[in-house]
DNA sequence: TTTTAATGTAATCACAGTAGTTACAATATT
DNA sequence: AATATTGTAACTACTGTGATTACATTAAAA
């Protein structure tokens, strides 16, 4: 399976500003961190802002936070926020629709591909911000570094 | 999330080979059925074959078949067999190391990242393919077309 | 033995989606 | 007025995948 890794970047960048706890923080400092491009990272807020997990405000000494407790945000929401799209995906060409597997089948990978979609939001919704927090803290506790 | 469409591309190759219940498929055929080039079909066989899926012969008048029943297929397997690659991916470029979050976001995304695939393959071996077949024929009685 | 039908596989092309980059207007503080 | 920041458009570059062509290989069938 080929994916994006928005998921991926949207996890770290609300973890970066869980970790800043409340602090405002600027789309720069958060693409220092990711390692890519303050666009790329304001492209992201806009879909994470609409979904309520983030407010971002313009204007010098501004820039986003999280909107509520990380305790209370879960990877179930931020995945829906930043995978709105089809997880699995179908062919391009529809299927031979003369043939009687080629006609029905998409129906059927719809109703398969549904089911385990939600399988994995539910298990995603298990972990919340504040879990990947404290995960970072104890993998720092034994690495020991913090320069931010 | 963007994935390829080798999933689905296979449930429908051996939704076929299940319909056909045994006799040899040619790729020919399968590729008609999914509109696409017998080349790609092939190319799916083979990692079909590699996990004892199906059987493919070379020579003329064979092809492929199940190598066991439909009943004792399931999509979980057929998922393992053609997206051994990650599920979910990780940016490109390392996130910065300097960074208490970007040091150790990696590491929690990867215990997150396994969980929810394995959440996601455990419902997909809920369905048999032997399961497909059925939808399939339900949805044909409906429709009712038998050129194949 | 020759012909025919099939897979395996390499090489190449075309396309689409995504990340990256630059530039600049809009907004709001200092 | 100057500065810092987001929003957004336009464009580039890259990568992965599907599509296509070609041909060697295999094995039955004539």
């Amino acid at each position: 399976m080929r994916t994006s890794c928005r998921f991926a970047m949207a996890v770290h960048v609300l973890t970066v500003l869980a970790y800043k706890d409340g602090d405002r923080v600027t789309s720069e400092l958060l693409a220092r961190s990711v390692n890519t491009n303050p666009v790329i990272i304001r492209r992201l807020l806009l879909a994470l802002q609409e979904a309520r997990l983030v407010e971002t405000r313009k204007g010098a000494g501004f820039g986003s936070r999280l909107s509520r407790s990380a305790a209370r945000i879960h990877l179930g929401e931020v995945f829906r926020a930043v995978e709105q799209d089809e997880a699995f995906c179908l062919p391009r060409k529809k299927p031979n629709q003369a043939c009687p597997v080629g006609h029905c089948i998409q129906a059927a990978l719809e109703r398969v591909f549904g089911s385990a979609l939600k399988a994995m939001e539910q298990d995603l919704a298990r972990t919340t911000l504040a879990d990947v927090v404290k995960m970072a803290h104890e993998c720092c506790e034994k690495g020991s570094r913090s320069e931010m």
